[in-house]
RNA sequence: CGGGGUGUAGCGCAGUCUGGUAGCGCGUUUGGUUCGGGACCAAAAGGUCACGGGUUCGAAUCCCGUCACCCCGACCA
């Protein structure tokens, strides 16, 4: 199909936007693919709707190859469904909430366990209906507590969400797969590089999980991999091969330094007159209402996610100077020793025997503390993140980082929700058993903006052929005083369109510069010039956005010849 | 919610310190000249200077309050 662009609402920006930080969200603002209503909302216009159809259409092929099967489930949704799987608390403020005309409260869906699980119960009686996945695409509330980067965070967004029901671990296991691999391949069609991480679960549970992530810089999470045996996780749950303090060695009886003044890590360290690692850096949470403290080398950060996961608490916030002071001591001088609190040690201070503690007194530390002799540690966890050059779990190598944007992410749930709502099944015995469930995401909206991150140059936007709004653009230069010019461009446009190919055409009265500059910025995969010069050296000049290589290419050879290089970007 | 920043025409900005009744560039409209990498000339439309209150003869400008938006943290596709 060809749109032309006089017939299209369609208007570009010289300048980037002062209010976007990040190069695709001012790409996509630049080149007129959306427009912010408000913080966190936005409307995709024409061309931006094109480009997240297609976007939408590769997951459909994908998830209907993998047998999922699509359905449509209600945005406005009762609270009572999320009472019962016990998240009406968890999901908090993030959740919007309003009332019908009969005061019934009622919720915008930021997600569908609850309803899918309560649909698929009422549905599935048999043994012989399992497996079953079935998917929807559609739109998600969340009020975030700080929408970002256009269409990365918002309150508003589409998002693919999948789940599966299986009669057994092991066959859930293979929906997993299943999805997993459709995901690959999705990401893969969309021009994505975005690679599978082992992820935190978070508010939708279960126990295992993987996350896709697009590779970009302003990704914002942090991912951990290892280029020797392939490991891969998010930062928040990351994990190290541990070696165990190299504070090992007894150095003398425990005693108190004065460190007037000194309230970091650093500034501990240099009043005592030893490196920062080996001061002993004590903070204290509050998990769920109790304060507990969590203790980690000097040098290292504490991860909230892991400690969260470990305490298996649901909140859990870093505790204000005053309670802390109540419950250990001053801020700057926190330490384990004599504390009435559950003390929770990172495994990488395991052995240590001369290490820096607070001494719970303002202005004090005690050295030469052996942990496990003068502290009551409580349990030892793995607990603090892990950053570059760490040591990979899994074979040892030296750990990379770098930054992702997460695109999707695939659950293992198995009963957290089928228990919930009694989502039984008769087995082939008559028994009667609890489905294992699974559920997957793509942030659809965010995916179209995670491709443009990944497909830029400073002239605009790269398109994908298999997303772009339009494989190609044409640009007629003298359509209006060539009649040539302007039935070679028709020919053109007709046989491009014969071959199903879509087409923008910038029949606008505009000079040649300025029909360049917003093909560059919009960055269909291809351009065609149809001018009375290419016309006249032979036919019509073919660029393709991604490398900038142009060819001159005859008329009747040119549809041909688009197609194929279509299949190349 | 804590910390930082910004609100002046569709977009990008100046003017605010030192009060005197709003300006520049781009875009838009009309006419003309141009026409292969964001042309030029001429004319024009478009602003309750975020909002509310105060000070003052007079407020975009000074004072108080509110709101919106953006960035850094906790949340997540």
């Amino acid at each position: 199909m060809a749109i032309k662009w006089s017939k299209t609402l369609l208007s570009t920006l010289r300048d980037d936007p002062q209010e976007a930080e990040i190069p695709s969200h001012k790409l996509m603002l630049r080149a007129g693919l959306i427009r912010k209503l408000s913080g966190g909302l936005y409307i995709f216009t024409p061309l931006g709707h094109r480009a997240l159809r297609k976007v939408q259409n590769i997951i459909r092929e994908e998830m209907d190859a993998a047998g999922a099967q699509e359905i449509l489930m209600p945005a406005l949704q009762p609270i009572e469904l999320w009472e019962r799987s016990g998240r009406a608390n968890q999901m908090g403020a993030s959740m919007f909430r309003l009332k019908d005309r009969l005061d019934r409260t009622m919720v915008l869906g930021p997600t569908h366990e609850e309803v899918v699980t309560d649909y698929i119960t009422k549905e599935i009686s048999s043994y012989r209906q399992l497996p079953c996945t079935v998917y929807q695409i559609q739109t998600k509330f969340r009020d975030e507590i700080r929408p970002r980067f256009g269409l990365m965070r918002s309150k508003e967004f589409i998002m693919k969400d999948a789940y599966s029901f299986d009669v057994s671990m092991e066959a859930a296991d293979d929906s997993y797969k299943a999805m997993y691999d459709a995901y690959v391949k999705i990401f893969k069609r969309c021009g994505l590089i975005a690679k599978p991480v082992e992820a935190d679960t978070g508010a939708i549970g279960g126990n295992h999980s993987h996350e896709f992530m697009a590779l970009a810089p302003s990704g914002e999470d942090g991912i951990l991999d290892c280029e020797a045996c392939g490991y891969a996780a998010n930062q928040e749950r990351a994990e190290r091969k541990i070696a165990g303090s190299k504070y090992n060695e007894y150095a003398g009886e425990p005693e108190e330094v004065p460190t007037p003044g000194a309230h970091t890590v650093s500034e501990s360290a240099a009043a005592v007159g030893v490196p920062d690692d080996q001061i002993v850096k004590s903070l204290i949470y509050i998990a769920d209402g109790k304060p507990v403290m969590a203790i980690v080398e000097g040098t290292r950060e504490l991860n909230e996610c892991k400690l969260r996961r470990f305490l298996g608490c649901m909140e859990l916030e870093l505790a204000d100077d005053e309670t802390a002071a109540k419950v250990a001591g001053p801020f700057g001088s926190i330490g384990p020793i004599d504390v009435n609190i559950p003390v929770y040690a990172d495994v990488g201070l395991r052995g240590a025997k001369d290490v820096v503690v607070g001494a719970n007194k303002d202005g004090f530390h005690i050295k030469h503390i052996d942990l496990e002799k003068h502290a009551k540690i409580t349990a030892w966890a793995d607990i603090a993140t892990v950053v570059e050059g760490d040591c990979c779990p899994v074979c040892g190598a030296p750990l990379r980082i770098a930054r992702g944007i997460e695109v999707g992410h695939v659950f293992k749930l198995g009963t957290k929700y089928t228990k919930a709502f009694d989502s039984t099944f008769l087995d082939a015995d008559a028994k009667s058993n609890i489905m294992i469930m699974g559920c997957y995401g793509i942030g659809v909206t965010r995916t179209v903006q995670a491709v443009i991150e990944q497909n830029f140059d400073k002239d605009g936007i790269i398109w994908p052929s298999s997303v772009s709004p339009c494989q190609v653009t044409v640009l007629p230069l003298d359509a209006a005083k060539s009649e040539e010019c302007a039935a070679a461009t028709d020919k053109l446009v007709q046989e491009l369109e014969a071959s199903g190919i879509d087409v923008l055409v910038d029949d606008r009265d505009e000079r040649p510069g300025v029909k360049f500059k917003d093909a560059d910025l919009i960055g269909c995969t291809i351009r065609v010039v149809v001018g009375t010069r290419s016309l006249q050296q032979g036919g019509v000049e073919v660029r393709v956005r991604k490398t900038g290589d142009s060819s001159l290419v005859p008329l009747d050879n040119a549809a041909e010849q688009i197609a194929s290089l279509l299949k190349q970007f």
